[in-house]
DNA sequence: AATAAACTTAGAATTATTCTAAATAAGACT
DNA sequence: AGTCTTATTTAGAATAATTCTAAGTTTATT
């Protein structure tokens, strides 16, 4: 997938070259790639940037919102630009990780006996398991 | 919590002297203690033990099911010794992960839109926010 | 253009966790 | 009980993802 530079703009945040790489790398590698994937793929790119750097833009964008971190037990941590609500599922056989969309008009108060007046900033649901490939 | 020498066997795995005292460390701080924290409680018991062998231990009891862990983002792996299916709610306030019940009935199945075939091994939920103390 | 603030960089530092190899303990089998 | 085999424990070294540091560069602002 092949971005065009106007459309890597993330409001409230200012755009360096470097964040905008970063950000077009995430978009056209969509398989959750962890910085150091993120950093290879950019140095086979015409734009290199330190590993410090990956990590500082990473940081930014999930500060911003744009991006979301994905943990998956004690593994490198991974990067999503899918920012509408979902869960992953980490497919033992494959090593993939897949997103899966909330069911439509799903709330996780639906499954989970919260408190009244519980903020949730942050949500993350992660299964394992194997699942058929589509 | 004082737990008696009988109560910590765990089917299906042996329960040397390391291992059972890691798992009372464990049933008697319910608050997801790290590694390094259950080794620092021991410390201050007549048990003592390394910390490699805190590692060996609860790798031994996740492996038997006893036990689960927790994570919330690159922090340190929790440990939980609840093994009815829960969630975590990280209040970032406190810094306490609090165990949330799923509501009764309810599965992740309500939630998320998992194509016919899969099989869950694993489910872990974690949210952050804030959250009215009890 | 000058100044200040933010960003990038390379490499060093940190730290949770795993590995290693030797010592010990536990269970199995005479 | 005594030997054998295998699993576990141990201390310390090694690993690896991530963060930190301090200097250099870029960007925005006056």
């Amino acid at each position: 997938m092949k971005v065009k530079d106007h459309q890597l703009q993330v409001p409230g945040m200012r755009m360096t070259k470097q964040r905008k790489e970063v950000y077009r790398a995430l978009i056209e590698n969509q398989d959750h790639p962890s910085a150091s994937e993120l950093f290879d793929y950019l140095k086979d790119t015409d734009s290199q940037m330190s590993l410090a750097t990956v990590y500082n833009c990473l940081e930014a964008l999930v500060e911003s919102g744009a991006v979301k971190q994905v943990n998956v037990d004690r593994e490198p941590t991974r990067y999503c630009q899918n920012c509408i609500p979902h869960g992953h599922f980490h497919d033992q056989s494959t090593g993939i990780i897949h997103d899966i969309n909330f069911k439509p008009n799903a709330q996780i108060t639906d499954l989970l006996d919260l408190p009244p007046g519980t903020a949730i900033s942050n949500l993350e649901i992660t299964l394992k398991g194997t699942i058929p490939s589509l």
